[in-house]
RNA sequence: GGACGGGUGGGUGAGUGGCUAAAACCAGCAGACUGUAAAUCUGCCGCUCCUUGCGGGCUACGGAGGUUCGAAUCCUCCCCCGUCCA
């Protein structure tokens, strides 16, 4: 007998079926559902993120999506932040959370938390890249080098991305990335986490991928791209780096034709689900399901399992 | 029937005598990733063996022969594809 309460994560690659059956689990369970993806939190971002429209959630309320405009930056701490308000609030209303993760990084945030770093600085980003402009190639790395040999030389030269997070971590905390990992950081605590992994067989999932694009451009998803772009959002805005976004809006400035856009779009999709795959494989404790959440007999099993008790 | 051009690893395609299991790109596979994560980055990618090594063996550039110490690369014949002429 214990007090904790209940959270039910469905977790796959994309297309694999987890809104499907994050609805059919709330409908059975008096659940809500929680969209746990890097996308979704994005207003006017609907068609190409994949939303659930109203009509097919079935009643059924979903939380986190919708909460920042396309040219505002989301990140993994404010997602935990905005998470652990939700569920607070479904645990008032005694409703069961049913979490549909494609996002790994922002399901670990939640469930084991972050380490107490400092959240990203754009002007220190900004005087970064500009010094490793001037300075050439290589030039962050080797800064990073001189400050914190670890986080050095455990990130590749390239990958500049990781390369300014760790120089920023360090300069704004004044200690390495490695001794704020250690330590430590606060998980998810009072629940009883299931999670149901979505493993649908891999040519299947991406006949599916491909098939879901052509419908997405059925639906209007090159016209949403083009009221972004006559809306005002910048070029650079961050809802342009996501897939299908940048591809479409290559197409509607003339640089890239519609059946190679489409092509593109499902190409990076594909490497996409690979590389959640490879993310969610690692993921501790999950029940995994070889097929999709839209089929009876998945939906079936995920809903024994969430049932099921744990000792 | 004739004249050219061409047939290279899953695909595109480079390679015109040794440095070539064969560039590059794509596809694929595997992986890393604690505040950009639908991002960013890394490795593998003919088969096989083991003492996993800048290791050994085998197979491979349409087919069969030939020249050569050595051929994807040169020669001969054949097959196939494309364009053009009849």
């Amino acid at each position: 007998m214990s007090d904790l309460a209940r959270l039910v994560v469905v977790l796959g690659p994309t297309a694999s079926g987890k809104s499907a059956l994050g609805i059919t689990l709330a409908e059975h369970l008096g659940g809500e559902v929680l969209v746990c993806d890097s996308t979704q939190v994005y207003r006017r971002l609907t068609i190409g993120t994949a939303k659930v429209p109203p009509p097919e959630q079935r009643g059924i309320a979903h939380h986190l999506t919708d909460l920042v405009e396309p040219n505002e930056l989301f990140t993994a701490g404010e997602y935990r932040r905005r998470a652990l308000e939700t569920l607070a609030d479904l645990g008032r209303r005694n409703k069961l959370p049913i979490l549909t993760a494609g996002t790994g990084l922002y399901l670990r945030a939640l469930l084991e938390g972050l380490a107490d770093a400092p959240t990203r600085s754009e002007g220190l980003r900004k005087r970064l890249r500009q010094k490793a402009e001037r300075r050439g190639p290589g030039y962050l790395h080797r800064l990073l080098a001189r400050l914190d040999r670890e986080a050095a030389d455990r990130i590749a030269s390239r990958d500049t991305q990781k390369i300014i997070r760790s120089i920023e971590i360090r300069l704004l905390a004044g200690r390495s990335v490695g001794a704020i990992h250690r330590s430590g950081r606060t998980g998810l605590e009072g629940y009883e986490v299931r999670k149901i992994g979505l493993l649908p067989p891999r040519a299947a999932l991406y006949r599916r991928i491909d098939k879901r694009v052509e419908r997405m451009i059925e639906a209007g998803f090159i016209e949403e791209v083009r009221e972004l772009v006559s809306g005002g959002v910048p070029a650079d805005a961050k809802a342009f780096q996501f897939i299908g976004y940048s591809e479409l809006r290559a197409h509607l400035d003339g640089s890239l034709e519609r059946v190679e856009a489409i092509r593109q779009i499902q190409q990076a999709t594909r490497r996409f689900a690979k590389r959640q795959i490879t993310w969610f494989r690692k993921e501790p404790g999950v029940d995994w399901l070889a097929g999709f959440g839209d089929e009876s007999e998945v939906a079936a099993a995920a809903l024994r399992i969430a049932q099921e008790s744990r000792l």
